[in-house]
DNA sequence: TGGATTGCATCAGAAAAGCTGATAGGTTCG
DNA sequence: CGAACCTATCAGCTTTTCTGATGCAATCCA
């Protein structure tokens, strides 16, 4: 490499004086060099004659090839320097649909500038499930509804989001809507096994929120594409609607009085959690608060 | 170099102790060339993690930019192997225009090949400047017609090549043009200084050529010009029309009986022929007598 | 479960490569 | 002819690179 370097000096210089001082070297250095690379391949590079060194033939071809050699090493370290900032390593976490809908891109997207040369893999599941892996190792952390503290986890607050009601747009007035007395309506839930679907059922109850029927199904997209087509509807954290993916398919209204989703982290009470989870849920979190800031101006 | 040789091993076979046997290094040698690189850019490659190693992100864009630069590399090296054979160095060569008519540029072809590190320069001029720039040292070699030896420079035979009768194209008979007594002809002839012009003159008049008028030029293009557009006539080495530049456009008659023009090599005495210079001037002759036997077959 | 195996990190010493400063020999310029 | 400049070469030094041994962690296998 070295050798490519020197040569390339001398070549351009049309001096080995000039080229070691050029290249901090001394001219002995530089000698050598190229005569090490004329032995090598038995080629004669230049012709030393009148006290000028004069490049060959086999120096003017050689020259264009060591200079695509030169820049193209000299990019690869330029490009490795460029992960040389930020957090190094992987981690995999477990996100909820609510979290995965709108606050995930983004958040990966930034997370990749500050952090480059870490590697995050995402799993879409429910709490439960998600819950389990964290407990297995499978998972470094986890993002879900908020739970009581169990033997081998750690939790801690992650944010929190008001819960809203989803139909399909029909062109009512935006304001919030009253639960107190709310007709009957068909509403889609979650699964039972659902922390989510347990809270919800049980603040409509308190409200005397009469429901004309109900369909558990744990596909967030299917259930979206339920209140697209049809009258049913379904009172899901705001963040999962903060995305224009929708387009204007939907009306989104704030519940009166509001119903909060709590969102808690769940990592193994054990190892403990990597910086590179800490740092990926920290991006998360500012994701998620952007989010709800962008449809809540007033802060 | 030798970093990113191993690195991209030890990227490729996922495995330091793998890249060692590969390369023919040691583990511990790719270990601490990959933890150079580490340390050097502040960026983690790898990931040792449950005794294997794993690409990291930074990785994965290092070496693709390390694969262009080996190969471009190693390309270099191989084009520069590539001019390992033949002579090196550079000679000045001067010819006349007869031999650069035909034979100069198959010749040149030829010689790249076998020389491909030799660079050789060549003027054409006439026969008296030629000799006077191979003794003041501009000139390694000189191709010129048969002169006597002289204090200072060494003369060698080159070849010879039959006088020919060149016309505009006339469909006359192909044979031989027989000097005895042949009709006044009007005679493009170079200069009287001109070692051929002398011969010729010298030549016709022992023939009892009677020649009607003559003119003077020392320009070869224009000669043939002349020639090509009207009723005059040249004597003219046969080398100079063994090229297909000129079409059909002239007749060309050998002489009856056969004028010969024997060229001579004229080198410094002092300093002697270059290998080179001798190789060149060979390859030149190669050429010279491939074009004579070609319009002579029968050898 | 515990020993054997495999794989990477680390270290000290050996080997190799690279560098330096001095010197010699050649050319150019005044 | 001498001064200035250039390259080649050499011996010795410095730095880099390589090696073999050892330690540690994880995995495999009985």
């Amino acid at each position: 490499m070295r050798n490519l370097q020197l040569f390339v000096a001398a070549y351009e210089e049309r001096s080995f004086t000039l080229a070691a001082v050029r290249e901090g070297a001394t001219q002995s250095g530089v000698s050598q060099h190229v005569r090490n690379l004329e032995e090598r391949y038995g080629v004669q590079l230049f012709r030393r004659e009148k006290g000028k060194v004069l490049p060959t033939p086999a120096a003017d071809v050689f020259y264009s090839h060591c200079l695509q050699a030169l820049r193209a090493s000299d990019t690869a370290f330029q490009r490795l320097k460029q992960f040389s900032f930020g957090l190094a390593g992987e981690t995999s976490v477990g996100l909820m649909p609510t979290l995965n809908a709108a606050a995930l891109a983004p958040a990966l997207m930034l997370f990749r500038e500050r952090h480059p040369n870490a590697h995050v893999s995402v799993t879409e599941s429910y709490s439960a499930a998600l819950v389990d892996r964290v407990i297995a190792g499978d998972l470094d952390v986890a993002v879900v509804p908020a739970m009581p503290e169990m033997l081998g986890i750690r939790i801690r607050n992650f944010c929190a989001t008001p819960e809203v009601m989803v139909t399909r747009r029909n062109g009512a007035a935006p304001g919030p809507v009253r639960l107190a007395g709310l007709g009957p309506i068909k509403l889609v839930l979650p699964e039972l096994a659902n922390v989510r679907a347990q809270t919800v059922r049980a603040l409509l109850a308190g409200q005397n929120v009469e429901i004309a029927e109900s369909i558990e199904m744990n596909s967030m997209m299917a259930t979206l594409d339920l209140i697209s087509r049809s009258d049913w509807c379904a009172i899901l954290p705001e963040l999962l609607m903060a995305t224009k993916t929708y387009g204007d398919a939907f009306d989104v209204r704030p519940l009166d009085p509001p119903i909060t989703l709590q969102l808690v982290t769940v990592e193994s009470a054990a190892s403990g959690l990597s910086p590179i989870a800490a740092a990926f849920c920290d991006v998360l979190r500012e994701s998620c608060e952007a989010l709800l800031l962008e449809r809540h101006p007033q802060g």
